[in-house]
DNA sequence: GGGCAAAAAGGACATTTATCACGAAAATGA
DNA sequence: TCATTTTCGTGATAAATGTCCTTTTTGCCC
């Protein structure tokens, strides 16, 4: 059984068998092959995914046709377009899988219901989105106040398995670099 | 009075008079003058501060001595370290104002508190605390896929009035370039 | 297994940005 | 008010990064 959820979960609050079968309830699992895009500009975003397993990216492309890459999501994440899906409008960023990948995904209104009926969760996904604007806030210092160079060894050094898994193209992009540069980083000139 | 707390919790969630009471006696008022520094780096973040008048910002400073803005906070916003309050951990930010500014503040055992006690509350720092978030991974998007000065004129048409607050060097920190940079796109070389 | 498309590497050159240096203008504080 | 910082703009040069291109390698799909 898929019990990551409840893992992540109780690393925040702990829950009884039958709490966590409440929670959920509110969930439904869906699969998704890779290069399957999930959420597409322009549409309404209606979930929030949780990975069990694979692997996504959310990014936005530009009227030019480049690809910027503001998340990847591996097992144990989230990912969505937030902006999207708390305020009910239409995407602006694009949701696709690297990966061949397994989720649980819920609606804004069973997470707000969740939230409603079930103070634990509301505490849960307090604590959860404040450590996101936390993470966020120290990748902002890093763009700001790093160079190139020291951007991708920091991300070599946090998620060294990411290189593996996905083209240094998409690395780039998510360092706010171009592939020529990154490979010039890469091999030390 | 200040209500403008009572304001931005209202935009949320609505409050009896009794309610607001309640939520207000969380809080200490303290006034600050410019220069004065808020958070150390290195210390214990006890408080979060809600802005009530003036301007702040956080920022971090590396080994070098060089400084890097990774907010400002104005009438209506919040400022703090989030990683050393939300963790109780020593501050690698310092906050520090930028003109006189009156503030409310929270202790992490006060606001806890108040969540706990009025689902209200959690409710709105969760949604609070959401559209951070968002306007976090906007600004990364900026940061990666945007030249500096369309940041810099992204940033004219958001905050026109800041430009006339703060030295154009601290806005150069906040984009990310040097202040020699800023002036020259300011220019149009 | 073979063919094809994607990915990676690298060269040559253009552009952007950082760095250092200097002087003028503006703001600040005694 | 006056002296002292702070701020701002600008030039010259170096460094970093982007752009465009070709070649090689890799990996994927039928």
């Amino acid at each position: 059984m898929s019990n990551i959820l409840r893992q992540q979960i109780e690393r925040i609050v702990s829950l009884t068998d039958e709490e966590y079968a409440f929670v959920l309830s509110h969930f439904t699992s869906k699969k998704f092959k890779k290069h399957q895009i999930i959420i597409r500009e322009g549409e309404y975003v209606h979930n929030d995914y949780f990975l069990l397993s694979g692997l996504m990216k959310s990014s936005h492309i530009n009227p030019e046709g480049r690809e910027h890459i503001i998340q990847f999501a591996m097992q144990d994440w989230w990912i969505t377009d937030p902006q999207a899906y708390h305020n009910e409008t239409k995407a602006t960023l694009q949701v696709d899988c690297l990966e061949d990948s397994e989720t649980l995904f819920i609606t804004l209104e069973n997470r707000e219901k969740l939230c409603r009926e079930m103070q634990k969760m509301e505490y849960f996904f307090r604590k959860k989105t404040t450590a996101g604007y936390i993470a966020l806030q120290r990748r902002i210092l890093c763009l700001i106040s790093s160079t190139a160079k020291e951007r991708y060894e920091n991300l070599l050094t946090q998620y060294p398995g990411l290189f593996q898994r996905v083209p240094k193209s998409l690395i780039a992009s998510y360092l706010g670099v171009t592939r020529e540069t990154l490979s010039r980083l890469a091999n030390n000139n």
